[in-house]
DNA sequence: AATATAAATGACCGCTTGGTCAACTAAAGG
DNA sequence: CCTTTAGTTGACCAAGCGGTCATTTATATT
């Protein structure tokens, strides 16, 4: 019983010119996460995105165009999304920080863009524009958002003196590990408990930031965020 | 002008079969260092420890062998040591915390062995086997290494009442994530400043972990370490 | 010096895969 | 219905690599 490739079953195969890049950029997205970039073939791609690997080329140059294209297409907008919402927030230092950390969270470890910092590392020997790019617009451009807040916050009072960009790091590190650990290691090692680890994170972060000694509300998170689609 | 190769210049090869063991995975961790797993091809790893492609078949089965190999004869052994200075160590657990902290940064990120996070991350998809083995003798043993300290500090009234293992991951998280860092998209990045990185981290987890306001001092470390080798 | 042993070699095999291109065919136009 | 256009195909190519094995040769033995 064939699915839903042939529902019109008479044609081979149809002309459909516009839809075809999203579908592989789907395509592509999935078996990426799945499998990694290397490990991924290109006739999976198009066996998924219900073509063939010779039509794959009419739409990418090639494999590593493709996975740039993602990354254009679903992070960027994004960041530019949270980098405004940082720009016009009124309010304290920690509580938009605290939404930061949450943010990130929903908007990479719990969407489908979850696998792509792990895939970035393990790719970045063997693809170096692909890592280079990356670096520039997706990861410089988080820890500057990060540095700005906790900068303001220094400067408003509300945050102790520290390095602000050293702190940013502190802060990212460990949602970028957990990303990547689950997809990686996770499966081998019965440990569990995510909510926990991001709560007291956040909570250590705080702690040593605010002057105020930091009392952590009974963690209802208290900002609602809008997922990624 | 040959190098090295040639001492004894007019024997084409020597039969040396003790010591090629140790020359294939010394060439091997440095090649895996510079050029990850699957991009180290068997004939570079033969080349650089001076022998052909098959020799290395008569001292190893495979490719995952000698990795395995290199995990096997420099990382337990570390491990086995900090374990029992762990079981011996008396005294304060934030004193014995910080010294993990340390010791982890020197015998990893500092050492030869740095490269083999990002490696097992990064290869983890393609050979599991490398990774079940690699997290059920390396990271699950270093976790549980962290959290019997903070269980002996929690139960000692040292520490405030935190999940123990929480908390580990807490703490090895920033380690692990800078050692990824530095060998995959540091070389993209302008930031620097490792020092002050690990000195805030632990001083954050300590804030956030001991009962009596924690007060970093100003800090010259305080514990000599013997490093590897 | 002759023989035996086993360490070491490197040409070779099988297989995989990113990318190409001449042929094919759905769809549009007349 | 015929012609033209261009979206689609899949056999094919070249390159790369892990691993093998018949052969070579350093060394020990007699």
């Amino acid at each position: 019983m064939p699915c839903s490739a042939d529902l019109k079953s008479s044609r081979r195969w149809q002309r459909r010119k516009e839809a075809r890049p999203e579908e592989i950029l789907d395509a592509a997205l999935q078996l990426f996460t799945e499998k990694g970039f290397s490990a991924t073939r290109m006739m999976d791609v198009a066996a998924s995105a219900g073509i063939s690997k010779g039509s794959l080329y009419l739409y990418f140059s090639n494999k590593e165009a493709i996975f740039k294209e993602v990354v254009q297409q679903r992070i960027t907008p994004q960041l530019d999304k949270v980098e405004s919402l940082v720009n016009e927030f009124e309010g304290n230092q920690a509580d938009l920080l605290k939404h930061l950390i949450n943010a990130w969270w929903m908007g990479v470890a719990c969407s489908s863009l979850s696998a792509i910092p792990k895939i970035i590392i393990a790719e970045s020997g063997n693809f170096p524009d692909l890592a280079e790019y990356f670096t520039r617009n997706v990861v410089t451009r988080s820890r500057h958002l990060f540095s700005k807040v906790i900068r303001r916050g220094i400067q408003a009072g509300e945050f102790r003196e520290y390095d602000a960009h050293t702190v940013a790091r502190l802060v990212v590190a460990p949602l970028v590990q957990a990303t990547i650990w689950m997809h990686s290691l996770k499966q081998y090692d019965d440990e569990e408990g995510t909510h926990s680890y991001l709560q007291l994170h956040t909570e250590f972060i705080l702690n040593g930031l605010i002057k105020d000694s930091y009392k952590p509300k009974m963690n209802k998170i208290n900002i609602k965020l809008e997922l990624p689609e």
